[in-house]
DNA sequence: TAGTGGTCTAGACCACGGT
DNA sequence: CCGTGGTCTAGACCACTAG
């Protein structure tokens, strides 16, 4: 088959959110409206609601209807708890290197024979600061080319996943992770404003695209004394 | 309404995996099966399916039937990595505190009006070690007596998860954490084998069950140096 | 009361896996 | 070929929300 019906929804009704069409808090067409409209029954428009609900988008009521949802947080371990809270205005991010094309691979792939084929990798780095505290620096790598049109380019609200999905139309679906305290080394210790050998946090990121070809490795180190890292995982909805 | 028929087909197919009538690697009875055997249709059934699809017990194969899978690993983040893949053989458990009813409430809770009734826990404490070398404390806290056949009581193959939901029929569902990277205590430092203020990963855990008056609030403290903890987390499926 | 989402029926046709 | 799961139609009735 082609395409499945109740994709063609889901794509629909995924570009109304990404591009602000519906904006959050706001509600999506009525289930019925849209099986006028793409002339599908109510169980396909309905299987296509049940994705974007798995995929975080959106929200359902009872009587009222489909509602754009805050974009789900902390996918994976990437919220700093208070980063979330402060939405913005107490948060600052600190470019210690824009996307550049390097020619080396990520430092690390998880286990399973991950092999990287690619010589090449976008590679970026940015210091997470909270009320001017450094709380994270986070140092990125995506394999390939496929993206180069992030090169030197800026993030849409300094957001690198708002970016990836309402530019490329990259979703991501999951991630994998490896945590470990560690102490704190000389050049993580100065730019997190820490003594030499405190605590941090140290996180190995694998995320998975909707782009099978498509991951992004991850290192962070947190800082956690004022802003622990928080995450929540729920299996239904 | 009652209850919804597809959770009545849930809750059979549940008990079928708990109590090993279908093993691991098993199939299950097909879908048509099922409808005539239940009196209701294939969309019920298949919504049954797919609700057991994401809660990790079975996986489909189209043209062959549905299979019971190995039970999720790592929910939240519950997993250190080196636990799973030893699967038992390297694994040793050492009870600090076998569960008892304590008149106090878990010492944290999760922000937004968490509020615990309560004035009494179940409470154990555990020692993970892997080839004898300890690597985390477990201590938790069961709020209410709803659970009180767990006083004094041996887990499952030593499984607390497995334990509730076999005599219990109780499933995790889903979780929340905190985590900080911090320097071990000397109480903490002797269990672990470590100098005192080396750095250890403290994660502050509350589980959400299929019953939505239980919670279960963990604390954990891990020594990552060989172990660390491993995470992941797929939307779909 | 009108409109929304929640559950369900009774079919249909297709794609895939094994015989 | 048959049985399996995957997609879809065209309805029905119910429960909830709001004017």
């Amino acid at each position: 088959m082609a395409e499945s019906k109740y994709l063609v929804v889901v794509q629909f009704l995924r570009e109304l959110i990404q591009k602000e069409e519906v904006k959050v808090g706001e509600y999506l067409p009525s289930e019925n409206d849209l099986c006028s409209r793409f002339s599908v029954t109510r169980t396909t428009v309905r299987r296509a609601m049940d994705q974007l609900m798995k995929e975080g988008f959106i929200e359902k009521q009872h009587g009222r209807g489909s509602r754009v949802r805050e974009r789900r947080k902390s996918l994976g371990l990437l919220t700093v708890k208070g980063f979330s809270e402060a939405v913005g205005s107490n948060v600052q991010t600190e470019i210690l290197q824009k996307p550049v094309l390097i020619q080396s691979k990520p430092p690390f792939t998880f286990l399973k024979g991950d092999t990287i084929e690619s010589e090449f990798c976008i590679y970026f780095e940015r210091l997470r600061k909270v009320n001017d505290i450094p709380v994270m620096i986070e140092k990125n790598w995506v394999p390939g080319v496929s993206l180069s049109g992030l090169i030197d380019s800026e993030f849409v609200d300094g957001s690198f996943f708002k970016t990836l999905s309402r530019d490329f139309q990259i979703e991501i679906i999951g991630s994998e992770h490896i945590l470990r305290a560690e102490s704190a080394n000389s050049k993580i210790a100065a730019l997190l404003n820490l003594q030499n050998g405190s605590p941090v946090l140290h996180i190995s990121v694998k995320f998975s695209t909707s782009n099978p070809d498509i991951h992004i490795f991850s290192e962070l180190y947190c800082n956690t004394t004022q802003f622990p890292v928080g995450n929540s995982y729920y299996m239904n909805q």
